[in-house]
RNA sequence: GGAGGGGUGGGUGAGUGGUUAAAGCCACCAGACUGUAAAUCUGGCGUCCGGAAGGGCUUCGCAGGUUCGAAUCCUGCCCCCUCCA
C-alpha cells in the first residue's frame, strides 16, 4: 500500500486534470496530497436514490484512486437530508423514508459502491450519528451562520426565486445539514459534481467558522447519457446502470453517440491521455471507424464492471446478433404447457400473435400488430431460414425449437411441455 | 386575511362546446441505411373486436350536473403554486 504523500508527477497530474472539472482550491488540495497526511476524502449519499450507474462512477473512480495512493474515503449515508430531497436539479418534493427503507436503500448502494471503491479503505457513516440528536438549539445556531441572500447566489435558487417558483424552507436547510457533516467528520477533500458545487463550497466555508481547516471541493463533470444530449440519470432513463448484466451493458455503451466515445473513455477507463488524444484525432479526420474503439470502450466498461469472459461474451452477443443479424446463444424459451394453461394453444400449435403476447414481446395486442404490420416479426422454423411474418399470416408455430424473432434483438422460443 | 394562476396521454405542452384518441416537441417502438443498439431518413405510438374496411370501449385531478354532444360550460370536493398583507 502506498504511503500517503509520495505521488509521482504522473499520478498527479492524473488526479487533478483527468475526469476533473474543477478543483477549490487546486494548489491547496496538491499541497495536501504532498503532505503525507491521510486525507479523509468525503463523498455523500443520497438513499432515497439507491441506484448507481456510470454518471456516478466517474466520482468514484476517482476516490478509488485516491485510494490507491493511501487515502480514506468516508461515504455519508445522508438519511436526514434524503428526507428533505437536495433541490439541486429538479425541485419535486420528495416522500420521506422509512428507516427500513433507508437501511435497505443503504445496502444496495454499497454493494455497488465498492464495485468501485475500495471498501477495505472506506467507513460509511450515517448521519443520523450527528443529528440523530440534534437540539433546536442546535439548529438555530447553524442556520444563524447564513443568510437567505447568501443562499439565493445558488444558481438553482435563484432561478427558482426569479421564476416565481416555491422554494422550501427545508430546501434550504439541505446545503446546511451536508456542510455539518464535512464538520462531523473532519472532512479534507469532499467529492461531487459540478452541481454540487454551492454545497461543497457551504462546507467549506462552514468548516472555516467553526476552527477546522476549511476542507478542498472537488467536482467531477458531469457524464453525458446513451443520448448524448442530457446528463446521465435514471429519471431520464438514458443511463447505464452499474448493476447491468454484460451484454446490456455493452449494447448501451455501443448505443452512445459517437462524438462521446473520447469523453466516455476519459472518464471511465485508464487508457492513457496520449492514445486517446490520438484517437480523437484518428476520429477527426475519419481515418478510424467509430465503431472500432466504441467497441473498446464497452468491452473496458463490461470488463471492469463483471469480468474478461463476460465482455467477450457480451461482444460476441454484439457481433452475432446485432451487427450479424443472427441469433443470441442463449434465448429466453416458452413452453407450450404454459401456453396451454392460457388457452392459447390449439392442437400443438400457437398463433404467432398470441405467443407474442403472452412471451412479453408486445405490451398489448394493438401493439403486436403494429409489430406485425411493421415487418418486425420473424419465424424461424426449426434452424432454417428467417421467414417474415406478416399481419395477415398470423398464422402458426410448432412446438420444439421454433423460433419467433421480434425487431431486431428479442427472440423467444418455443419448447415442449 | 385578501387577490390570482393551475391540475391534459411516459415527459414537456397546445387545446375554452362538435371537424379532438386529443397539435407540436422529447422519449419510446419498428423499418431503411450504416456490417455501431451512433448519425440520418421513413413510419408508428390508449385499448379491444375484425383479414380488411370499419366498429366498440376507456382517457384530459375527483364526483355530480347542463347539453343531441364536454378536456372545453355549471356545482361541490381534493391537490399544487404565486403575489399582497
Amino acid at each position: 500500500m502506498t504511503t500517503p504523500g509520495a505521488i509521482s508527477p504522473e499520478d498527479l497530474e492524473s488526479v487533478i486534470t483527468r475526469g476533473v472539472s474543477e478543483i477549490i482550491s487546486q494548489e491547496e488540495f496538491v499541497r495536501l496530497l504532498k503532505s503525507g497526511k491521510k486525507l479523509r476524502l468525503k463523498m455523500g449519499f443520497d438513499p432515497s436514490r439507491p441506484d448507481i450507474h456510470l454518471g456516478h462512477v466517474v466520482g468514484l473512480r476517482k476516490l478509488r484512486q485516491l485510494q490507491e495512493l493511501g487515502h480514506q474515503v468516508i461515504l455519508i449515508v445522508g438519511d436526514w437530508t434524503a428526507q428533505i430531497g437536495d433541490p439541486s436539479g429538479q425541485s419535486a418534493t420528495r416522500t420521506m423514508l422509512s428507516h427500513a427503507q433507508v437501511l435497505e436503500n443503504a445496502e444496495s448502494y454499497l454493494r455497488q459502491f465498492f464495485k468501485v471503491v475500495d471498501q477495505t479503505r472506506a467507513q460509511v457513516i450515517y448521519q443520523s450519528e450527528w443529528f440523530g440528536d440534534f437540539g433546536l438549539a442546535k439548529v438555530l445556531e447553524l442556520t444563524g451562520k447564513f443568510t437567505v441572500a447568501q443562499f439565493l447566489q445558488r444558481a438553482d435558487f435563484a432561478q427558482r426565486f426569479a421564476d416565481q417558483k416555491p422554494i422550501a424552507i427545508t430546501e434550504l436547510l439541505y446545503p446546511l445539514l451536508q456542510a455539518y457533516d464535512s464538520v462531523a467528520i473532519e472532512s479534507d477533500v469532499e467529492f461531487g459534481g459540478t452541481d454540487q458545487m454551492f454545497n461543497l463550497l457551504v462546507g467549506r466555508e462552514l468548516q472555516g467558522m467553526m476552527g477546522q481547516t476549511p476542507q478542498q471541493c472537488f467536482m467531477m463533470p458531469i457524464l453525458v447519457g446513451t443520448d448524448g444530449v442530457q446528463k446521465m440519470s435514471k429519471s431520464l432513463d438514458n443511463y447505464v446502470a452499474v448493476d447491468e448484466s454484460p451484454v446490456d451493458m455493452y449494447g448501451k455503451l455501443m448505443s452512445v453517440p459517437d462524438d462521446q466515445i473520447i469523453s466516455y473513455f476519459e472518464y471511465l477507463t485508464d487508457v492513457p491521455m496520449a492514445e486517446l488524444a490520438a484517437l480523437r484525432h484518428d476520429l477527426q479526420n475519419n481515418s478510424l471507424n467509430p465503431m472500432e474503439p466504441k467497441k473498446r470502450l464497452a468491452w473496458d466498461v463490461t470488463n471492469q464492471f463483471h469480468d474478461r469472459e463476460a465482455a467477450d461474451a457480451a461482444q460476441a452477443h454484439f457481433e452475432r446478433v446485432v451487427q450479424g443479424r443472427g441469433l443470441p446463444t442463449d434465448i429466453s424459451e416458452v413452453s407450450l404447457g404454459d401456453l396451454r394453461s392460457q388457452g392459447i394453444v390449439v392442437g400443438n400449435e400457437v398463433r404467432v400473435d398470441d405467443l407474442m403476447l403472452a412471451a412479453g414481446l408486445a405490451p398489448s395486442k394493438a401493439q403486436v400488430k403494429r409489430l406485425l404490420s411493421q415487418g418486425a416479426v420473424e419465424r424461424i422454423i426449426q434452424g432454417g431460414e428467417p421467414q417474415p411474418v406478416t399481419g395477415g399470416e398470423a398464422g402458426y408455430l410448432l412446438q420444439p425449437g421454433d423460433l419467433l424473432k421480434v425487431g431486431k434483438r428479442r427472440f423467444v422460443r418455443l419448447t415442449a411441455p
